[in-house]
This record gives C-alpha cells, structure tokens and sequence, in this order.
DNA sequence: TTGTAAGCGTTATCAG
DNA sequence: CTGATAACGCTTACAA
C-alpha cells in the first residue's frame, strides 16, 4: 500500500466499492444507528479494503467545530520549569488526540510576535483553541486575550500583582499547590515529626506564597509552636540547587534538631539533599514538589502536580465554553503527594 | 475587535466591501500582478479593515498542497540528548513557520503506537509531511515508512546495525560529526598543543565512531605520535557526567601530560570539566559536542549542530520531493566549532 | 433506510 | 484586467 502517487481514498471511491451512495458512507462514520446492519458492514469492509480516512481539512471546513489546540513550544526554559513545561506540553498533546482533535505547536521569543502569532492562528482557523502556560503577573498576553475574548485557557492562576486571583472572564486550570505543600507537611506530622522546615523561594509571586501557606496551615493546626518559631523554619534562596545548598546548610546549623524540609520545588529539593550530605544529616526528610525524574531517582517524596489532569480539565473548559454550556470557568486540581522512603543517601564526592 | 461570536470574515464580505467578485481578491492575494494597482489598494483596505485572513481549510481542501509538518514530541528523553532535541525541534518550528507551514506536534511512546499515529496523521491529510528524530541502527519505522513511501526526512542519518549508512531511498539529513570534532582538535593542535586526549561513548553506534574519526583523522594528520600512543588517549564512559569524570580522573592519572580533552558530547564534557578541577588540572582544555546551554555556562568550547540549517534542510529536501524535482536525497550539515577560553574554572565545592 | 442537493471558503479555468 | 462558474471532500437537511 504505497502512499506517494495514489491520492488518498475518497468517500465516493468507497461508497462505489460498496455499493452505495456518498451519504451512507458518512452515515455509516456518523449516525451509524441510521444504517442498516447488512450495508454497515459492507461500508466498514469497503472502508478498511480501500482503507479510507475522511479528510480533516473538508470535514473543518464543512462542520466548523473545533479541531486543533495551538499550544507554545519555548526552548528557552530556564532548566528548574523546563521539565515541567515538557510533561504538561507531553500531557496535553496526549489528551487532545484522546479527543480526536490535533495539537498545533508554535513558537514566539518576544510577547508581541506571539500575540501576532496567536492571531494568524485562530484568524486563519489553522487553530481553534489556544492553551497558555508559564503566565506570570500582570502578563500583557492574558489581558490581550481576555479583552479580545480569544478561546483559550491557562495553566496558572491569573496572578495580579499585588499577589490575588484576577477574577477577569478567562478560563484557568491550575495545581492546588497550597494542599500539595499541606500534604506533604502532614506526612511528616503523622510520621511523628515536629521540626518541620520550610525551604521558598526568594522572590515573591502567587504561587510561592501558596504553596507555602500550605505548610503554614498545617504547622499551625498543629500548634504548639509560635509564629516566631514557625519564620525560623523558613529559610529562602533562588530556585537552584547551589543556593538551594547553601541555604539549608545555614537552615541545618541554625536549626540543628530540624528532622524534615518541605521545599517549594524539587530543584531546591535536590540542593537541600546535597546539603543534607554535607552536613552528615542523611536522616533528614525531604519532600519537593513536582516530582520530577530526579525526585525518583534521588528518592525523596514529592508533590506531583497531576499534569494529565490538569490538560484534561484545560479541554474541558474549552470544550464546555465553545458548546455554550455554563459551568466553571476554572479548576484547581488536587495535586497527589508521592511519599518516599528516601532510601538513597547523597554522598558527598572529593572528600 | 471581538473573536468570540463574529465569525471570521469570508473572502466574499471582503469582495463586498471593495466592490469587486471573489476572484479578485483572491487573485490580489495569490496573483497580485494580475490586479490593477487602484483595486488591489481599495482590496487591501478591505482586507485591513475587516482583518480577513483566508480560511486555512478552505484553502488545503482546494488547493491539496502541503501545509503542515509532522513533529514528534517525547517527554521521556534522557537528559544528555533532551536538550538537543527541543532545540531542534524549536528550530524545526521556526523554519516551518517562516515557509507559511504548520506544524503538529504528537506523541507517542511504543513504536507500534507511533507507526499508527504517523498513518492516521497523513492520511486523514491533518498532515502532509513528517520529521523523524532519534532514529536508531534497525530503526523499525525507517523500514516501515521506506517501505510506505512515507513522505519523510530524518534527522540523523539511517545507519545499519553494521555501522554503515543505509543507501535505502529516505531522504535524511544530519551533521557531520566527524568534521566537527576535526576543527575542534585543529583548534587545540593550532594552538600548539600535541597531547589531545578523547572521550568517547562507550557503546557503539554510528554517531559515536562518526565523531571519533574526526579527531583520529586531526590527530593522524599531524603525525608524529604512534598507534599505541593514539588509543592511549582515548577514554571511554556512558554518557552522563558522573561517569565521564571518573573516566578523565583515570586518563588524567594515565596521561599526566594530558593540554586538552576532545568529547562526544557536552554531557561528557561536563563531567572532564569536574574531573579537572578535582585533579586539580584547571589548565585542561576541554571541547564538548552540541553547544549547550551548559557548555556557555561553564565556558568550555563545543561544537555546534547547527540546528536551524539542519531544520531548513530537511524542509528543503521534502519541498523538492513534494514538487517531483531531482536533487540530492540527503544533506550532511558542516557543524561550527565555538571556540571558548574557558575563563572560568570549576571548583570541588565541599573542601 | 437510502439517495439527492446544497453549501462550507477557497482557488483555477476560462470567458468577457 | 475582471468576473462568472466549477470543483476540492465532506456533512447536514430533506426528499424518496
């Protein structure tokens, strides 16, 4: 069955190998209970002889529904989301061809080529629907989008600012990561601990201080420990691993009875399982967040962010949105807490 | 300028509005000399005023020439080659989009699985052509898409398990590995260094003696050192870090006299780097193999693939196959060597 | 249950 | 230089 030269079959080939007319065919493919059982058959053998597959493009043109989510491939990630980004991008991709639709990738280096580029996309309805990850405060691209009401849908919250939860008309799905942190820091309560740290971030933005509220909450329903013992379990760094190191080396000799660190993300995890190392404190528990490859293979617990849920939840918004139902126009998905032994120890090497 | 609700605009509004049929707009779009200079300017005002964009359906429904690429997007890569491969696949979009294509990303983790996707995407025409990555001696999909005359290039040449290139009818571009490793131990001899050391994989594949033979073939053409004494400097590792820097500690100790180290990859040129500074060698110049973020980071010289040529290539050889024209069937991109003075110099942390 | 006819938006052919 | 007409392959009324 060669592909090149034979142009691919059409449904008036098949409907002339089986007999029948051009309709019975789309009918056999659409409203199958329309159609008698004996011609069904002949039109699904016709099918698979001739092995026919209807044309996107006449199908687009004719039934206008959505087929294609535009979704933005961006090389230039730092190396902490980057993984990230790749397993929602790998999640989204899956779940868009579980539904039968196409995931169209572009690229943009600047904010206004990709606003361009967004345009000529749904303009040209090479795109139908549109995904949008790594949004950050006062992003241009989300207040373009809702004032031009374009069909998309975050992954994130639509930070303000000033640290709140835009409540602008635009579709979000994000990751719970005050419950994923809570989660975390409940385990380690359960497991009986008490001095449980928390490693953050320096710079400030919504998703930090949410997932570290979720170790707050937990430590403070816990009680017995003062707010200003609670801020002497912080400690913050820039998220990689040689600040990350750093800062829980003066977090462990600051607070020598620490026994666990909830961190802000695995690439601070890994910097405080190096620490650990350093400081011959291989005991301590660390739990990170996202868990990525490292977090497996270094063996500490973390958070992961349910990334194949977080895609379905995103096409379901869309979906619901272009079908006119009402229903939310977001979701915060529940993130799921990997617990692991961390049966592994760092060592440091050189020594 | 609302998207929701207003439909997009047909090219007949637009003939409305500018007072001329159909044809003639789409004659100013696609025939431009055809069209009198006063209606093609009172066409283009309309077409700015009603910001119409053809219908990209519409458009392949009736002209059936090629407009999307197929893309492979895996979320598993290891970590040595991932980066290369979302650079290329980066690349890879640009250059589509600068030939007014499309580009469609999908995923798929078992062979099998990828076959069917690959049949289903060109068939149902969502897309027209396919850029194949990560191809390997025995490759099943090469057979199969050889097989199908599978409009397709790869991107690495279609090496046998015997190690040589498959003169199989696939259209195939790739980097010259050899001439790459060539220029980067010219460097070194030019600048009048003698013991040029190399790192090689240590299991064997095309891509690995490919590079290999580039810096053999420098080192041959300069002379004056034996056989035994060539292999004496050659190392070899898996391709991560760790291993590389036990393996350089071991050539280091073999080969004290070691001015510079030639490596199959950035990965491995990472781990000389650390081997270096634990040897205390930080005079050792090191040349890796990509160009990656990393190798700018630490400022060690490698080689560059090249990426956006090797995109534009493969688009090139499967335009002129698409329009029957001749040509060559394959590429070999000339890689371009960075050379770096490695101002920097790591440090053992921890001593 | 099946077939006929129309039209989605575009471009190509061919008259005027 | 411009405009009518047909066709790309499909689906959705509607009629047989």
């Amino acid at each position: 069955m060669s592909h090149e030269g034979s142009r691919p079959t059409t449904i008036g080939e098949v409907a002339h190998a089986a007999g029948v007319s051009h309709q019975t065919v789309s009918n056999v493919l659409n409203a199958p209970e329309r159609v008698a059982e004996s011609t069904k058959e002949r039109v699904h053998d016709a099918i698979a002889r001739l092995n026919y597959r209807p044309n996107a493009s006449a199908k687009r043109l004719r039934t206008g529904r959505p087929a294609t989510v535009a979704i933005r491939f961006d090389a230039n990630w730092d190396e902490g989301t980057g993984s990230l980004l790749d397993r929602f991008i790998h999640a989204t991709i899956d779940e868009v061809s579980a539904r039968g639709m196409r995931a169209l990738a572009y690229t943009a280096d600047q904010p206004d080529r990709e606003l361009r580029t967004i345009r000529e996309l749904l303009e040209a309805r090479d795109a139908d629907w549109l995904i949008v990850t790594s949004t950050f405060p006062g992003d241009p691209r989300v207040s373009w989008m809702i004032e031009h009401e374009i069909p998309c849908v975050l992954f994130g919250r639509p930070w303000m600012p000033d640290g709140t939860v835009s409540a602008a008309p635009v579709l979000w799905v994000d990751v719970d990561g005050r419950q994923g942190t809570y989660d975390a820091t409940r385990s380690f309560l359960d497991a009986g601990m008490t001095r449980i740290g928390y490693l953050d971030w320096t710079y400030s933005s919504g998703t930090g201080v949410d997932r570290r509220s979720g170790w707050e909450a937990a430590m403070v329903e816990r009680g017995g420990l003062g707010a200003e013992t609670l801020s002497t379990l912080v400690q913050a760094c820039p998220d990689d691993a040689e600040h990350a190191t750093a800062a829980v080396r003066e977090l462990l000799r600051r607070v020598p009875e620490l026994e666990a660190l909830v961190c802000a993300s695995d690439t601070l995890a890994v910097g405080a399982m190096k620490a650990a190392a350093d400081e011959r404190r291989a005991g301590l528990r660390v739990a990170g967040f996202d868990n990525s490859r490292t977090a497996a293979l270094l063996g500490f617990s973390s958070v992961d962010q349910n990334l194949a849920r977080v895609a379905s939840l995103c096409l379901d918004l869309l979906a619901a949105r272009a079908e006119g139902r009402g229903g939310p126009s977001n979701a915060l998905v529940h993130p799921s807490f990997v617990d692991r032994a961390q049966p592994y120890t760092l060592t440091a090497s050189g020594r």
